[in-house]
RNA sequence: GCCGCUGUGGUGGAAUUGGCAGACGCAAGGGAUUUAAAAUCCCUCGGGAUAAAACCCGUGUCGGUUCGAGCCCGACCAGCGGCACCA
């Protein structure tokens, strides 16, 4: 078989039949909506890790294509990032350019690969026509007002003298110079992905996802449930501190505010305002990699001020520490030194006073005891434990008017400002007198100027674009400035999947009609690298454009997938600097896209992936000609022979092959399904190869089945044979085979026959057989008798169709 | 430190979810065909023991539950991933 020649053709055929393209008009199929995370048009080529993703996953599709299923596959472009913008300060190729071309040359890639992308509904985040209502999705975040503005420590590179994006931190250092990165207080967008925390964690209860993606993302909502308590200081200043032991609120020795909190300089007395400001300066200079570090030894400063305890009454120092973080809870912690091993170990440090409150249950109390225990401090809820405690003495707490019951979250706002050039601009005016406005809908998009220096300066790039910069105010008319920043990319790709529904839409981001039909995505297919990030981002728009009138769905991908990492001959990480990339491009060229694909799904176990080796390749080839050969063979076959033994194991193994091969595919278990086809291959084979008169009919129907159920993993290929059988139009039309019950339902099972639990002998007995006859018929087995002489039968437990276990003694 | 996952032949990986461990492949060895090679086809292939069998051992380690454990429970070891001063 031409490999090039029939990739190229069937390629053509499924283009101009429209094939690949879902249907809107087609009502009777139920819709199939099966997504592969967009492409990142990063590097040139796809690489294998791109191939993994969307080889088999196409697969899949083709299966529920030929179930009957209405299939929308779409396949676009993540076209904004960072990548592009640092090879364009290395090489000095504009973003836009190389970006583009890579596209062309990766799309061309993709249509060579065969899967059944829908182009029509192509999108690409860097043109104008998306970004433009990304910018669009951001004035809805804004008028609901979940996107906000202020002032945060961002990652600072002082050698680069550039702001960092999050990816480009690597081990607390900067990643293009390896200078340790600090903290930079700037004024920056925020989405509020915090107000939809608690919907974020209780909606992952409803979907299949794997569990580690649905605990990971449990973990970074980091839902605590605990108490908040407010205490007052000596100059009636009041403030709160946010605590999960309040249980442990009668062993207050201190209390800590994060160096940021607001009231650290006015609680501060004159004595101690000096140390005070050299400790605040010292924590916001502290470096990534100093916060890192877990096992740093604890700092802080004592402000000179005093607060109340509310519950006991006593009056406590007030101290700044940085091991309270100013962005949780309240950003002030009270300090049980007995209780809590970062307040023992500061408070041994700086003298402080150590109360137990809490004893072990069961055994001697060592200091610091963190864990659950009997309150023991002369109050009214001495000898109370655990929840129950911190229940009780919340709701004191809260009869006293000083707090209650709080629950807290981990996750913080999305930060979604970068400044950066190769982004879609924030859609928003700086006027001297009416402050940050909105651009009006009817202006969008804000387009990315073309001619900017990028290169990095310290200076956000749009910022020196003054043909950019000036403009005038939506508000007032007078002169303004538009906002310099753009956005993370990850706002582009939490709304794709919707866009690709209504792709060409000129007047809005999506027709809602469209998208309600559509989604949810049945199937998300992609890397895990995305749980915590992507796939939390794009919950949350979904959440928000629904409570904004833009959609009726909850949560937008409902199956999630994420395929195995492919990783180099030596078992590391693909790199360039490991030198050990392969390209899936000379596999291709050698055996084609289908033998490719092929060996993807068979040589790994999908969802673990693994060491990239081609010792298997081969075998694949060898394979698909092996099938060829028997098509070829059956297209003549003659014969006429009766219904017989032969004739009922060959259709045994075509029905057991579509039974387990269907079921194997829908749980993305490729390696199995082809394990099956391969053993049905077999089976032709045997059937072929035996003397004596053929069943012609029922061997070219079984041929024809084998086809079929291989047809979604190597489509060119089975398109190719399918015609050569005398099949009219594409294999992808007809129905994938369904199992006869009868054909897999024998009169005899092999069981295994134990006695004691050890395997005795190996016995055919009759499939509709009861429990009583199956004992009868292997207490007959002179292997059984042998073993029995002279002892009875305890037990015996039969398992249907598989085995026998006499208990005797 | 916390959370999660993984551990099966020389090798990639299976195992109907508690029921014959090692499916399907690769590699290896032997044979057929061939002047020869490639290709193709057939046989063997977890370890031990044996002339061969019966038999014994075997799913990271050690225990447990069970008629029966790769699968469940407990403790540990190793590797990977995520989070990490979140009060």
């Amino acid at each position: 078989m031409d490999i090039k020649k029939i990739e190229k053709k069937w390629q053509e055929r499924w283009e101009k039949a429209g094939l690949n393209r879902f249907d809107p008009a087609d009502k009777e199929r139920e819709k199939l909506y099966v997504l592969e995370m967009f492409s990142y048009p990063s590097g040139a080529k796809l690489h294998i890790g791109h191939w993994y993703n969307y080889g088999p996953t196409d697969s899949y599709a083709r299966f529920k294509r030929m179930q009957g299923y209405n299939v929308f596959q779409p396949m676009g472009f993540d076209a904004f990032g960072l990548p592009a913008e640092n090879y364009a300060i290395k090489t000095g190729v504009h973003p836009k350019d190389s970006t583009l071309r890579n596209i062309e040359t990766m799309e061309g890639q993709l249509r060579a690969m065969g899967a059944m992308f829908d182009w029509s509904a192509e999108v690409k985040t860097c043109n104008e026509d998306y970004y433009k209502w990304t910018q669009w999705m951001f004035l809805q975040l804004y008028k609901k007002g979940l996107a906000y503005r202020k002032e945060a420590p961002v990652n600072w590179c002082p050698a680069c003298n550039t702001v960092l994006a999050n990816e480009q931190v690597v081990d607390g250092k900067c990643e293009r110079c390896d200078t340790p990165v600090v903290r930079k207080n700037l004024t920056q967008w925020f989405f509020k992905i915090t107000d939809y925390a608690e919907e974020l964690l209780s909606g992952l209860d409803g979907l299949d996802w794997p569990e580690k993606t649905k605990s990971m993302q449990r973990n970074w909502i980091g839902k605590s449930t605990g108490c908040e308590i407010e205490f007052e200081c000596d100059n009636g200043e009041k403030f709160k501190v946010y605590t999960t032991r309040c249980d442990t609120v009668y062993g207050v020795s201190y209390v800590v505010l994060a160096p940021e909190h607001p009231l650290a300089r006015s609680l501060t007395t004159p004595e101690q305002r000096e140390a005070v400001e050299a400790y605040i300066d010292y924590a916001a200079r502290a470096n990534e990699i100093e916060r890192l570090s877990s096992t740093r030894e604890k700092t802080g400063v004592f402000t000179g001020s005093y607060c109340t305890n509310p519950v006991t009454g006593k009056r406590v120092p007030i101290y700044l520490a940085d091991y309270v973080l100013y962005s949780y809870g309240t950003g002030a912690v009270m300090a049980v030194p007995a209780h809590d091993e970062r307040d023992f170990a500061f408070a041994t440090k700086y003298g402080l006073p150590i109360v137990k409150v809490i004893e072990n249950r069961d055994g001697e109390t060592t200091l610091p005891f963190t864990e659950d225990g009997l309150v023991a401090c002369n109050s009214q809820f001495d000898g109370l434990a655990g929840e129950e405690a911190r229940d009780k003495i919340a709701a004191y707490i809260a009869s006293l008017g000083k707090g209650g019951k709080k629950v807290n979250y981990r996750l913080r706002d999305w930060l979604v400002s970068r400044q950066r050039y190769w982004g879609a601009p924030i859609p928003v005016i700086h006027c001297e007198k009416c402050g940050a406005v909105p651009v009006p809908e009817n202006e969008l998009p804000v387009r990315l100027p073309y001619d900017v220096e990028f290169r990095p300066d310290g200076k956000s790039p749009l910022a020196k674009c003054e043909k950019f910069m000036n403009t005038a105010c939506p508000q007032c008319g007078g002169p303004a400035r538009r906002d310099p920043d753009t956005l993370d990319t990850f706002v582009c790709s939490s709304w794709y999947y919707l866009r690709y529904t209504d792709a060409k839409n000129d007047r809005a981001p999506f027709d809602r009609e469209k998208a309600d039909r559509l989604l949810p995505v049945d199937v998300y297919v992609g890397g895990a690298e995305h749980s915590c990030m992507h796939l939390l981002y794009a919950r949350f728009f979904t959440k928000a454009l629904r409570d904004m009138g833009y959609l009726d769905f909850d949560e937008p991908f409902k199956r999630l997938v994420h395929q195995g990492v492919i990783l180099g001959p030596d078992g590391n990480r693909m790199s360039k600097s490991h030198g050990n990339v392969v390209s899936p491009d000379e596999y291709v060229n050698e055996y084609g896209a289908d033998a490719f694909r092929l060996y993807l799904m068979f040589g790994f176990s999908y969802t673990e992936g693994g060491p990239w080796s081609d010792d298997g390749i081969k075998a694949i080839a060898r394979f698909m000609d092996r099938v060829e050969k028997i098509v070829i063979r059956s297209i003549a076959y003659s014969g006429n022979a009766p219904y017989g033994h032969e004739e009922r194991a060959l259709n045994y193994a075509r029905n057991y092959a579509i039974q387990r091969v269907t079921r194997d595919m829908e749980a993305f278990s490729f390696n199995t399904a082809i394990a099956r086809i391969m053993e049905f291959t077999n089976a032709l084979y045997k059937y072929d190869g035996l003397t004596g008169e053929k069943d012609a009919t029922l061997f070219k129907a079984c041929v024809r089945d084998l086809i079929l159920i291989l047809a979604p993993c190597a489509p060119h290929f089975c398109e190719e044979l399918f015609e050569r059988i005398g099949g009219k139009g594409s294999v992808f039309d007809e129905s994938y085979p369904r199992e006869d019950a009868d054909a897999l339902r024998l009169d005899e099972t092999e069981y295994a026959v134990q006695v004691n639990s050890r395997i005795v002998c190996k016995a055919m007995l009759s499939s509709d057989a009861s429990n009583e006859e199956i004992e009868q018929a292997a207490l007959a087995l002179p292997e059984v008798a042998e073993k029995l002489a002279g002892k009875t039968v305890k037990k015996c437990i039969v398992v249907k169709g598989r085995l026998i276990n006499l208990i005797i003694g």
